[in-house]
DNA sequence: TAGTATACGGAGGCTCCCTCCACTTAGCAA
DNA sequence: TTGCTAAGTGGAGGGAGCCTCCGTATACTA
């Protein structure tokens, strides 16, 4: 990179404000159709964004860079309630909000699991990075909660954050038997 | 089904012979062109196998069938290696011969992982019959080599499977890492 | 308000998967 | 050997999806 450049780099003008707002649009429905089922066409993102399939290629230009915003921004989400949840609710009540966030954002990754895991083979950072992420989410829920003593402490986070993500990732347990099992987790976590 | 179209079933002419070699042409094919590089299109397969698209289609109705015609001929050919093994040689040459075939065979299979995960969904079957089939290989050829003496019996065929298959599937590991660890393991597993 | 960098949108190219059907041939019976 | 026919072949083309290109529109700046 020239000298030139980087300085244009960083003075570069902001994002204009369509642009913003329609980047804003195509996550969101992108999000719904991966959520809703099965390998929406980016045709039917762009039409669901009601934007054309230029300006999704201009805002994604492969279609795993779709895959790939759509899962930070969900990790970004569940992290964010945990981090609310620990500020704005008791120790107890943050878990168990959390947990069910959490349980519902790790359902919703079925749908899509071959085009993530697409995502993280080319980019095995993305993986490292999320996993991070939200393993530090579980770690301030649970350790605030076992501090306040409301939560076992012969359990590590790292125990929990294993033992429920492997539940919703079974292929066995559909996501209703999931929900209650959660249910059945944090009665066991708890300490009465 | 009718009286008739039982009957009829049971009583069906052979395949002609140039549709069982125009089949046989297109697996090898496929074959190859799967452990080339990645997702050879139906076309590709077709051309290499020296037979119209149409042909390919007739005998794979969809590209999933072809994956798994691939898929359960390599697991017959890895089990029958385990069968003549044993029956041709001594019982440690029979573990290691079969042990390399092995590996082989899985890192193969790194290739089109995706392809035969979406067999393996669609198709449950295929993936516990095939499980079935290598669990028995190795069983096989270990416990003889036990039997013999000349392999530790400290260790089940399971758990030698395990660690044999989780090595091979391993993204972190390099084919030839793959095929230097399996000598450490052989090494390991020996009774001398 | 005019000028311009930025952004939009969709026609169309390319590559796939798969279908359809006119043509060819292996195998059988006379 | 010959003729018949069910079985098999091959490839043009339909349809869908990913992505590119570029003429048009618009948000910002001065």
């Amino acid at each position: 990179m020239t000298i030139q450049e980087s300085a244009r780099t960083s003075e570069e003008r902001p994002q204009r404000a369509d642009a913003r707002r329609n980047h804003e649009l195509l996550l969101v429905a992108a999000r719904e159709l991966f959520e809703e089922g099965a390998d929406p066409s980016m045709e039917a993102i762009a039409k669901r964004a009601g934007v054309g399939i230029g300006t999704l290629y201009r805002h994604f230009p492969k279609r795993i860079d779709v895959v790939e915003a759509v899962y930070r921004d969900d990790v970004e989400q569940v992290a964010t309630v945990a981090e609310r949840a620990v500020l704005e609710l008791d120790p107890w009540e943050a878990v168990d909000v959390f947990m069910h966030a959490f349980v519902s954002y790790a359902l919703g990754k079925r749908r899509f699991l071959n085009e993530l895991r697409e995502a993280f083979e080319k980019n095995p950072e993305l993986k490292s990075a999320s996993r991070e992420r939200l393993d530090g989410a579980v770690r301030l829920v649970v350790e605030t909660a076992q501090r306040a003593g409301v939560v076992r402490t012969d359990l590590t986070s790292e125990e929990i954050y294993g033992l429920v993500g492997s539940m919703c990732m079974s292929a066995s347990l559909t996501a209703e038997q999931c929900e209650r099992l959660i249910d059945l987790i944090l009665d066991g976590l708890r300490v009465r």
